[in-house]
RNA sequence: GCCGCGGUGGUGGAACGGUAGACACGGCGGACUCAAAAUCCGCUGCCCGCAAGGGCGUGAGAGUUCGAAUCUCUCCCGCGGUACCA
């Protein structure tokens, strides 16, 4: 028995030192042959890897080994995401700093990986924090500055009271930093940005082109947030300024019945200037400003606002209209302005309701009907009708859009327009542990750009981390105080620094030539390699994330250093573990599953193939250690089979794992079933990732070894040396060692197996036989059966018999190779 | 509210419109052992029955079909995203 004895620890140290010497899984840039780019998302290096890491790459190196094996060079890359806030507020806390922190990280990070028996191409690793790395960050902000791309702007933002920075729209949730959960303020402050509106078309477009989960999409989707509808001035004569809006209905206009503002509206406060409501205004707009994300944003409350003393007219109408400040309106989506419809419009009938407003239908349904008085009656479906709408009048809502935005167009007082949702990027962030912004302020020529033989602009070193409403590099002043690169002046540079999803919108493009110190990379090698054919991450990078480096990669595409419109073309979204409670892990909890002590417990093939054999890789799973052991033993048993097999024969037989010609008996049984395995295992890398359905194959064809223990000596090996072939996505070194042991071979060189058709298909077959759909018998039936004799089989089938007694039979239904129903009266 | 995804044994889950529950866990029984662990073998959806066998079963209800977990409609429940976006 000891010499069959699975030894997780010395094989997997065996196979890892030599891929390690061999470099087995580096690839050059030679052109040549299909490729495949397959890429885990960039992980940030905090203490050491967790579960979740570890699924990941158990999906991804899959992938990657099956790619290999069917004749593609496989780029397979690693790196760290290793700027960012955690190991900045512990250096706050620790006083250690973080690079040092960051770098032990990925100590321990890149260990773990080398001992899970990743196949990852090292001579392509990369950090974001590096110098190396962060200047081709710097040089890509500067080509987007330089195409209007990047630009400063005052603006409300989201400002983290406790992590004193800004933070991107994407990085609010429910009013709360997504980071610390401390509660949102909005500070007008002068920041950077980068336009992603302008491409939010695009963003919105090329969705179809790429295979992508559909929640994925949607959720891009709905962030973007395409509305076609309509802007139209409306004109306030007291002050000679047209105010412009944007609706999505336009059909509406005739219901108009007042004006609203955002408290943020430039023009609020001169508008009310000298009128009576002047005090309440400025009131009500200092009231706003302070109130949280949070409170504005609650659709509970009752809706508030205040009359302006101004009026608007309305351009179909001519009726002067009243002007409001209300914060139901936002300044930062359309123009900071709306038409209120409130008869169509369940935010404006709210506020008319609280205000004693007008309330004037212009919409009624088609069959003369009346929509109940307590609501705003929101349709614009066919089966409505414009009424009180002037020349309009009996228009469908769709052909009133039409023929109104028409009419605006000609009156030259509006026109069709389209809303986006998504807002630009803001990429300052008021911290240390960044890529800084390769900007310098000059008081002669303002805002001047570091040139590029320039760069990087490295990041100072620093005493003291604590942020104190402005970046900590701004106390670095012998860093901060710089001659201007345009006159030689004096000048001070930019002292935040940037949005750490900058750093990992392009790393991709990156490891593709990632050694290039004289550019971010030769367009040859992405030529090469782009797009990346298989993506693997986790859900919550849906939004921020894939979309950020959508944009970035369409940007370069427009400069010409890219040749794709798409980084991902296909993604896979894994499901989180979850605690052996079915709980979201975490320290608090106690429910945390570390993969170290499994790993040193049941090898790091054993948790791989445990955690791909959990269920739907998509989807969430509870942990569950006996489970591992069910998937440990299917090693074991493996190992075992192997290892005698070899002892039997003496050694590792070079020619000994072919599949045997002729089999018979048990032997033609495990040909068989090795085959179907072989179909089966395979078909799951062309669909779904379902590798728990994979590694159940390979289960099966083990215990049916198990169970015929005398078969022909030649089929097993054959057969075990499938299996070892078949595991080795999911377990490689077990799969390489039983490989080796049966063929001295190795099983990565060796090609994915294909099945062999005539071994697909026995010569017989269980006919299912049915009564009216009802399962009552099955016979043995020939696999070439024509439809009369399986029908004959199967009315002859001893337990049909009681069934068709004293029955009109009606119809026979044959499904050749399977059943056969015989419908009865 | 809106959008999306789900609901199958004690558990995780299988199942091109064609044998529901593969595979694994757990449970039960057995072999090995002085004993235990490990390992190996067998049984294991529920109900009736000594058995043979029969009945019931994929959230609920209807429909299409020779045949529905699978397709259609209505409803219930759960999960995820999003939410004053004009």
């Amino acid at each position: 028995m000891s010499e069959h004895h699975y030894d997780p620890r010395a094989i997997e140290a065996k196979w890892q030192a030599v891929w390690a010497a061999e470099r087995t899984w580096e690839v050059t840039n030679d052109p040549g042959g299909d490729k495949a780019y397959v890429v885990e998302m960039l992980p940030y290096p905090s203490g050491e890897p967790h579960i979740g890491h570890m699924k990941n790459y158990a999906i991804g190196d899959a992938i990657a080994h099956h790619k290999r094996r069917t004749g593609h060079r496989v780029l397979h890359p690693m790196g760290y995401d290793s700027f960012g806030l955690p190991a900045e507020n512990n250096a706050i806390k620790t006083g250690v700093h973080p690079r040092i922190a960051t770098e032990r990280s990925i100590d321990s990070f890149r260990r773990a990986f080398r001992s899970w028996g990743v196949s990852i191409d090292w001579s392509r690793e990369l950090a974001s924090h590096e110098p190396a790395y962060y200047r081709w960050t710097q040089w890509i902000f500067l080509k987007l500055y330089e195409r209007g791309l990047a630009n400063r702007r005052e603006s409300a933002v989201n400002w983290c009271p406790n992590d004193q920075t800004v933070l991107a729209n994407e990085q609010v949730v429910d009013g709360r930093c997504e980071r610390c959960g401390a509660e949102v303020e909005l500070r007008q402050l002068e920041q950077w940005f980068l336009r992603i509106t302008d491409y939010a078309q695009r963003l919105l477009d090329d969705l179809d082109t790429i295979d992508w989960p559909e929640h994925v999409k949607t959720m891009q989707r709905n962030w973007i947030g395409r509305s076609a509808g309509a802007e139209v001035h409306f004109r306030c004569q007291a002050l000679g300024i047209d105010y412009p809006v944007f609706t999505t209905r336009p059909d509406t206009l005739f219901g108009a019945t007042f004006f609203v503002m955002a408290p943020e509206h430039p023009d609020v406060l001169r508008l009310a200037a000298g009128t009576p409501a002047e005090a309440q205004v400025r009131d009500y707009v200092n009231h706003a400003l302070t109130e949280s994300a949070q409170e504005r944003g609650d659709q509970e409350k009752t809706k508030t606002g205040v009359f302006l003393g101004r009026t608007v007219t309305n351009p179909v109408t001519g009726e002067e209209i009243p002007m409001y400040v209300a914060d139901y309106v936002l300044m930062e989506y359309g123009t900071g302005a709306i038409m209120a419809v409130p008869a169509h419009d369940e935010r404006d009938f709210a506020f008319a309701r609280a205000y004693g407003l007008p309330i004037r239908q212009v919409v009624a349904p088609a069959d003369g009907s009346k929509p109940p008085a307590d609501q705003a009656y929101v349709t614009k479906a066919d089966d409505a009708r414009l009424v009180n709408s002037g020349d309009f009048d009996g228009l469908t809502p769709r052909e009133g859009f039409e023929r109104i935005v028409a009419w605006l167009e000609r009156e030259g007082i509006g026109r069709a327009a389209v809303s986006f949702r998504l807002r630009d990027w803001l990429i300052s962030r008021q911290r240390y542990w960044g890529c800084p912004i390769p900007i310098v302020y000059c008081e002669d020529c303002g805002i001047v750009a570091v040139p590029e033989d320039q760069l990087p602009v490295e990041l100072p070193e620093i005493e003291d981390y604590q942020p104190r409403g402005r970046s900590p590099l701004a106390a670095a002043e012998q860093w901060v105080n710089t001659t201007c690169p345009a006159c030689g002046g004096p000048a001070r540079r930019e002292t935040d620094t940037m949005d750490t999803f900058v750093d990992s919108s392009w790393y991709f493009l990156r490891y593709c030539d990632a050694r290039n110190d004289k550019a971010a990379w030769d367009p040859a090698a992405l030529r090469q390699w782009m797009s990346v054919d298989q993506y693997i991450g986790g859900v919550e990078h849906a939004i921020l994330h894939l979309l950020y480096a959508r944009f970035f990669v369409k940007v370069f595409a427009d400069m010409g250093l890219l040749d794709v419109q798409e980084p991902f073309q296909s993604l896979f979204t894994q499901g989180m573990i979850l605690g052996p409670d079915g709980q979201k892990m975490s320290k608090s909890r106690g429910n945390v599953i570390p993969p170290t002590p499994l790993i040193e417990r049941h090898g790091a093939d054993a948790v791989r193939a445990y955690i791909l054999n959990m269920g739907p890789p998509d989807q969430d799973a509870a942990w569950n250690d006996s489970a591992l052991q069910g998937t440990h033993r299917l090693l074991m048993r493996l190992y075992t089979l192997g290892s005698q097999l070899a002892a039997d024969a003496g050694g590792p037989l070079a020619t000994g794992v072919a599949q045997p010609a002729a089999p018979s008996g048990d032997a033609l049984t495990l040909v068989r079933k090795a085959n179907w395995a072989i179909e089966r295992v395979s078909s799951e890398f062309h669909g779904r990732f379902g590798f728990h359905n994979a590694i159940a194959a390979v289960t099966e064809l083990v215990n049916e070894l198990y169970r015929l223990p005398d078969a022909d000596p030649a089929a097993r090996r054959f057969a075990v040396a499938t299996a070892a072939s078949l595991i080795f996505p999911f377990a490689p070194h077990t799969g390489a060692e039983v490989y080796e042991l049966l063929s001295g071979q190795r099983v990565w060189e060796q090609p994915w197996p294909t099945a062999d058709p005539e071994m697909l298909t026995a010569e017989t077959f269980e006919l299912v036989c049915q009564v009216n759909g009802r399962l009552r018998d099955r016979v043995t039936a020939p696999s070439g059966a024509q439809r009369e004799q399986l029908e004959q089989l199967a009315l002859r089938a001893p337990g049909l018999r009681a069934h068709l007694d004293g029955h009109e039979i009606v119809k026979v239904v044959v499904v050749p190779g399977k059943l056969v129903n015989v419908v009865v009266r």
